[in-house]
DNA sequence: TCTGGGGTCCTAGGACCC
DNA sequence: TCTGGGGTCCTAGGACCC
């Protein structure tokens, strides 16, 4: 049996902020994406923020309705990002078997002990717990799972304590344990802040997923369960009553993994970070804080998406093909007040978009001639709210497609002065000529950035 | 005052090649 | 001129995740 520990850590990029500014602990915070005060959502919000019913994904005027002192705090992705790595650090000690599975997430799978002594042998009554609150000391919190005695679990507390020890007191993460991913995510995600659960075996999965909504497992989201509940099936119990050969039928090849799920069953790997492939695309998108209509306006921003998503490439040393455009309409809103936020916010099916397949390039100025072709071929000019450019169909740089002309050559040196320029200062310091004229646009966009414009 | 932005995977049909 | 089958690529669209 294998044993995997997810780990997940609580209100993260709220956490991360009041680790670093002790003036913010305690408080309702919540970390917004940029500081634009329309149009722009809660990412994360912190512990006490929640208390007030904040919840990430929903608007500022929503969010500042439940909560009037609710204190916005700008986002830095990096800060975000190096706190990773040391998490990662520490998980490194434990297993060499880590998947990263977004920025707050990873599993590790522990190596199979060599003799036939199971590493997991606690009873499943003493491994469910979902009543038990856990309140701020983990130690309280961790005193039921602890009784069963158990090295894994000795484990995960100490994994906790290292995380308070080395990144910080005010980061804290939950701990699932399973024998699967798919029980291990689930076991994480029952217990917040701070928890510790273990499904220890099939008897204990069976119990918790027929205690629980459908969507509360990783896969399943606000349309399926809603498919779901039209066959009749409103939990896992109903749905393990349902022979494959429907589930296919209905949902093809998915139908085996409603199946799988309802059993507690999942054989994917924990695939170490390092051995992740390449990623598969790359893109941009971004929501104009007022409804656009303007040909020149509309081309400046996608020029810059596209340009921002040429020096990702660039940076990862990557070509793409096929580049896809997307965008959404200002009077196709579809909102249901009935509905939480984040079930609103699925996108393709709200938009427009389509895609075109040109030679590989990782030129910003290719890639947006490419989707403002596109663009051009569906768009109505009626005004739109949104609008992205990504690029896919990526392999990496080879000598070959680096100096085939003198002049494609003059482009590349070109190009990677540009980039070296702007990782140093910041997006756009320098731009290209045509981009120029849209300082305007931009300022109003993002002030912060505006001033740091040299001129070539 | 009214939903961000980064991704992933899957399916199906048509074009085209051998 | 008509036909079959396998394989690959491309496009469109739907669903999910954090």
């Amino acid at each position: 049996m294998r044993t995997i520990l997810h780990i997940d850590f609580n209100s993260y990029f709220a956490r991360v902020e009041q680790q670093a500014n002790p003036r913010l602990r305690g408080k309702p915070i919540g970390v917004t994406g940029g500081d634009r005060m329309k149009r722009t959502v809660v990412g994360a919000a912190s512990v006490e923020a929640k208390k007030f019913g904040v919840k990430t994904g929903m608007n500022l005027y929503e969010a500042r309705k439940l909560c009037p002192q609710l204190i916005l705090v700008k986002g830095d992705s990096d800060k975000y990002l190096s706190t990773t790595k040391k998490f990662l650090n520490i998980l490194k000690s434990y297993s060499p078997y880590i998947e990263l599975f977004s920025i707050d997430e990873a599993f590790i799978e522990l190596p199979q002990p060599k003799k036939s002594s199971p590493k997991l042998k606690m009873s499943s009554s003493n491994s469910i717990g979902r009543s038990i609150q856990i309140p701020d000391q983990a130690r309280l919190a961790l005193a039921p799972a602890k009784r069963v005695g158990n090295d894994v679990i000795e484990m995960a507390i100490d994994i906790k304590s290292q995380i308070r020890a080395k990144i910080g007191e005010w980061i804290t993460c939950s701990i699932g344990i399973s024998y699967n991913k798919f029980l291990a995510k689930l076991a994480g995600s029952l217990y917040k802040p701070d928890g510790l659960l273990v499904i220890a075996d099939e008897q204990a999965a069976m119990r918790i997923l027929d205690q629980i909504e459908l969507n509360e497992v990783c896969g399943i989201g606000f349309r399926i369960k809603r498919r779901l509940n039209n066959m009749g099936i409103f939990n896992f119990s109903d749905l393990r009553r349902v022979n494959l050969e429907y589930l296919l039928a209905s949902f093809k090849s998915y139908g085996q993994t409603l199946y799988n799920m309802s059993r507690g069953l999942d054989d994917s790997p924990v695939s170490p970070f390092y051995e992740k492939e390449e990623v598969k695309s790359i893109g941009h998108r971004h929501t104009i804080d007022h409804d656009a209509d303007s040909y020149e306006e509309i081309k400046q921003i996608l020029l810059k998406l596209s340009e921002l998503v040429a020096r990702r490439m660039r940076a990862k040393k990557l070509v793409g093909k096929t580049v896809s455009l997307w965008f959404r309409y200002a009077f196709k809103q579809t909102y249901n007040p009935g509905l939480s936020p984040q079930f609103q916010t699925g996108i393709g099916f709200l938009g427009d978009g389509a895609q075109s397949t040109v030679s590989f390039t990782s030129d910003g100025l290719e890639i947006f001639k490419t989707g403002w072709g596109i663009f051009m071929s569906l768009w109505d000019e009626k005004a739109i709210r949104m609008i992205g450019i990504s690029i896919s169909n990526l392999k990496p740089t080879t000598p070959e497609n680096l100096n085939l002309l003198p002049e494609v050559k003059v482009k590349e040196v070109i190009t990677k002065a540009l980039d070296k320029i702007n990782d140093k200062f910041g997006e756009f310091t320098l731009q290209r000529g045509v981009l120029l004229n849209s300082v305007k646009v931009y300022r109003k966009a993002n002030p912060f950035l505006a001033d740091r414009r040299f001129k070539l």
